[in-house]
Parts: C-alpha cells; sequence; structure tokens
DNA sequence: TATTACTACTTTGTATTGCATAATACTAAA
DNA sequence: TTTAGTATTATGCAATACAAAGTAGTAATA
C-alpha cells in the first residue's frame, strides 16, 4: 500500500475518457497520444493503450485507418466514431459526478476553481 | 464497455482517500461510512469496505475499538493514526494533480468552479 | 549482403481492487 | 425455539494498468 501504486488505481477508468477526448481533438496514432498525455502530466506506456484501444475499437467507440510512414512501419491512425462521441458525453458526466463526490466527501477544495473562488468555509 | 462499469473502474483508488478522509473528521464503523458515502452519491457496499478497511488497518493508516450495541453484534469503530494522516496528505495531492491532468487533458472545465470563472474558452 | 538501430504494433502474465455472494455470530422480540 | 435485524468475515470473479517479451517493417552502415 503505497503512493505509486494508487496512483495507478487512480487511473482506472479515465484513460477511456483521456483517450476518446483526444482522439475527438484530431486523430491520432499510440506515439501521438503518449506525447499528448505526458504533456498532461500522465505517464502512459505502450503496453497500456494498446489493449485500451483495442477495447475501444471493438465496442465501435473508435475506427482507424492505416498510414504509411517515411521510416518504420505503417500507422495506426485512430478517429473517434459516433458512438464513440455519446459514449464520450456520458464519461464526462460520469467524471464530473464523481469529481464532485469525492470533493466533497473529503472536504477537498477543487485546485482548478478560480482564485476568487477558492476560499475555505467555515470549518 | 458501459457506464456502469466505468463507474466501478473510476471508483478504485478513491474509496481509501474518502475512507481515510471520513475517518479523521470522526471515527466511524461499517455502517457509518456508508451512510455518509450515500450522502455524498457515492454507494458503496458492505462487501467493498471490509476488505479495505482490513487492508488500511494492516497498513497501520487506520486502528480500531471494540464498541457494544444494544442490540446486534459489537461494532469496530476505527480510527486514523499518524501513518495514516501523512498517508492522506500524499492521496489529496496524488488526487488533485490526477484531477488536473484530466481536466487540462479533455478539455473540461470543473464543475466546483466558480461560475463566473466557468466560462468556455474559444474551441 | 549482413548487421544494427529505430519505430510501431502485438501478446502474455501479474497484481490490485470493487463487488457479489455466502457464511458466521450476536441480540432481541415473538 | 424461532425469526428478524445487525455486524463481521471469507471466497471467487471481472476488469484494468503495466511490465516484459516478441514480431515486423524501414533505413543507415560496414
Amino acid at each position: 500500500m503505497n503512493t505509486e501504486n494508487t496512483k495507478a488505481q487512480m487511473r482506472k477508468g479515465i484513460l477511456e475518457f483521456c483517450i476518446l477526448s483526444l482522439i475527438e481533438q484530431r486523430e491520432m496514432y499510440v506515439s501521438d497520444l503518449i506525447d499528448e498525455l505526458k504533456k498532461g502530466k500522465l505517464d502512459v506506456v505502450e503496453g497500456t493503450l494498446y489493449p485500451l484501444l483495442t477495447r475501444l475499437k471493438n465496442g465501435e467507440f473508435l475506427s482507424y485507418r492505416w498510414e504509411e510512414s517515411t521510416g518504420g512501419p505503417p500507422r495506426k491512425y485512430y478517429q473517434i466514431t459516433e458512438k464513440g462521441k455519446l459514449f464520450l458525453a456520458e464519461l464526462r458526466n460520469t467524471w464530473n459526478e464523481l469529481t464532485e463526490s469525492v470533493n466533497d466527501i473529503t472536504n477537498n477544495i477543487n485546485p482548478t476553481a478560480a482564485p476568487e473562488s477558492a476560499f475555505q468555509p467555515n470549518s
């Protein structure tokens, strides 16, 4: 029971949400996704992404096309489907409800709130 | 692949955080915890809580004392330990970093932000 | 040609955790 | 004694993040 493990556990379920959001913004292949996630301070490895993308593709939330690469094997570029967009909207709701619940239960003040609203209520 | 499953997955790892937070506020036994979580829109069942509490107790983040009950078997009231308070502080950091990352990556506007700051940037 | 390096995709096995389910045990009322 | 309500414990399953190893294609170099 340590912080590293907890991080991995808290991450469960949110990767779907992140991946679908990123691909909705523009089509991407795995290296693109890893770069974008890293920009957002989320380090994810290939062994995590490939099975996840396959699940999303099998669920018809994503589709892909092959694209030749100048140096290296061809790449799978993923796009979001209409079904994927609907699912993404649900995930966004779920995420927002969850964060609200957790912040409420733990008396946590959300760090992304605007400074003028981040006051501590009387405890 | 459905929303219910994703909810269950997203819940992984955050329950520790919620449980420790609640017990830090006051000592509780399982039924108290279930009630408090339900108030915060988080439905959790006994089969989830007992193993989790045992893990936290074995990790020395919680201790407990028995208390006789007027009707029914005695109750285990849990308290947070000093080690538990340190771990809780780490969990709070982890949670805040995670939510910031996810909201950033998904272009999500946090619903707990003050209304005047919850504007949508040009997309 | 053979070797090496780099890139990209795939597969396998493990650990953790939420949860359903069943079993056990204690008290009190009928 | 039986029944109902409360509380704890034990077992097994499903889902997922991740490490690690493997496959395969291109390109540069000897």
